[in-house]
DNA sequence: CCAAAAGTGTTCGCAATACACCCATGT
DNA sequence: ACATGGGTGTATTGCGAACACTTTTGG
């Protein structure tokens, strides 16, 4: 075992190697145990409008509600870690489709009925899925649903799960704008047009598309082109480039 | 569907990754308790330097080196309570002269020698205070450190405490620019020089005042003026306006 | 008078906006 | 030919940077 200090603490018992006269600070007799888990904000795009990803819990408390995923905290893994492997084991995503982010962590007293519970959210970006990712083997029901139907209150969250989706989205779309995520929700080539209906879904406006085009191709080091089309629908129109996230190969 | 080479999920491993038969992670088995705390980032600027508030630590491990004030969160307390608490505890300061925010969990199963702690960082801002504050009755010594001297290796942290003030000072450099918190750092009444140095500080740079005082009087809701001037110092100048944070009284 | 600090005006350049226009395709 | 969507050109506007300038004080 890596982290042979860890795993020693049962429930309730304040760590023996920690005899500090400290009133404020680490005292030991201020010990108490909590259960701390991750929760995670899958968030994607799909047909223009921004879902996240929820599971339908099959036991008390909330049982039917809808929840995000998430799980304990492993005693030897970082809670980076933790959020990765409980993102993997729900939902099949692997590191390498999704980077995340910690949001924040939520410990009310009270916000899970059968124990003291600390839960440090995470937010997970992953490009469109045509498939709804299925749980981790049991019969929890998996899907994607709409942010909207969450913040519109015509979609209940479990817990305290409301105000995680809030925090997440709020710096999704803050983030949206200071930081080259975007193109997370885009499969590894897309076409400005898919990147502009990222930003329209997630501010809910509409942007102009040539300046759009613009802006995102002048921003340096943002997107490269390809020297490969997409054929137009079926209603005509100029083929579009297809693009991809990040800097050109061999440049800079 | 529009776009057929959705071909996203072709990199994408057998979802079939179900190595636990786990209801949605809420499996009782895998509680593991932990020592949840909070640490306090607090922030000042004195003397056109931006300063954090840390204590000397009297005890193993780490014993000499200075660290973030905290404590662990007690049984029947919110977050953003216990941060408050510690706040009050360890330095006098109560709410009215401090917000707290939260920065961010930090969880690694190493990062406390003694057990498993994870801990939520808080930052908290205040305005220059003349005196340092004294630590909760015991005899840990605490004192206002520059950060540039944290950041410069000149004088390291206990712990992880290091990245958690970078963190912290990142957030603080960021909101700044787009939140209205600068005017916490100053008195409740202020000279635009004040508030400017305050950003200079916290940035690293010089503004010209001239265009700040345009930009800081412009925005509105910001600031609002008194009718009461400073005098100018000993090398004369014209008297400076006093300012408040905010709206005027009765305004929008 | 000069120095120093507060505060205003003026100019310039960039970047966001609005929108006209051209390009490449399907029917 | 016309519709449709990709992509470019162009005029306007607003804002920030640079800096000259005025105002009010002390020496």
């Amino acid at each position: 075992m890596k982290y042979p200090r860890a795993v020693a603490l049962s429930s309730g018992e304040p760590p023996d190697t920690t005899p500090e006269p400290r009133p404020e600070g680490y005292n030991p007799s201020a010990f108490v145990p909590f259960a701390v888990t991750v929760d995670i904000v899958l968030m994607t795009v799909v047909e223009r409008s921004l879902k996240v990803l929820l599971i339908q819990r099959g036991h008390p408390p909330y049982e039917g509600a809808w929840a995000l995923p998430g799980g304990f905290v492993q005693p030897d893994e970082d809670l980076d870690s933790a959020a990765a492997r409980e993102l993997l084991e729900e939902t099949g995503i692997g590191h390498e489709r999704s980077r995340l982010l910690q949001i924040g962590s939520y410990g009310d007293p009270d916000r899970d009925p059968r124990m003291r519970v600390v839960t440090v959210a995470y937010g997970a970006i992953v490009a469109r899925l045509s498939d709804v990712p299925r749980g981790g083997g049991d019969a929890a029901h998996a899907e994607l649903m709409p942010v909207a139907d969450v913040q519109g209150d015509r979609l209940p969250l479990a817990f305290d799960h409301r105000r995680i989706v809030d925090d997440a989205v709020d710096r999704l779309r803050a983030d949206l704008e200071t930081t080259s995520i975007a193109h997370r929700f885009c499969p590894p080539e897309f076409t400005i047009r898919e990147l502009r209906e990222v930003y329209e879904a997630i501010w809910q406006t509409e942007l102009d598309s040539g300046n759009f085009q613009r802006k995102v191709t002048q921003r340096k080091g943002f997107i490269t082109p390809t020297d490969r089309r997409v054929p137009p629908g079926d209603k005509g129109g100029r083929p579009a480039t297809l693009w991809t996230a990040g800097e050109p190969e061999g440049a800079e």
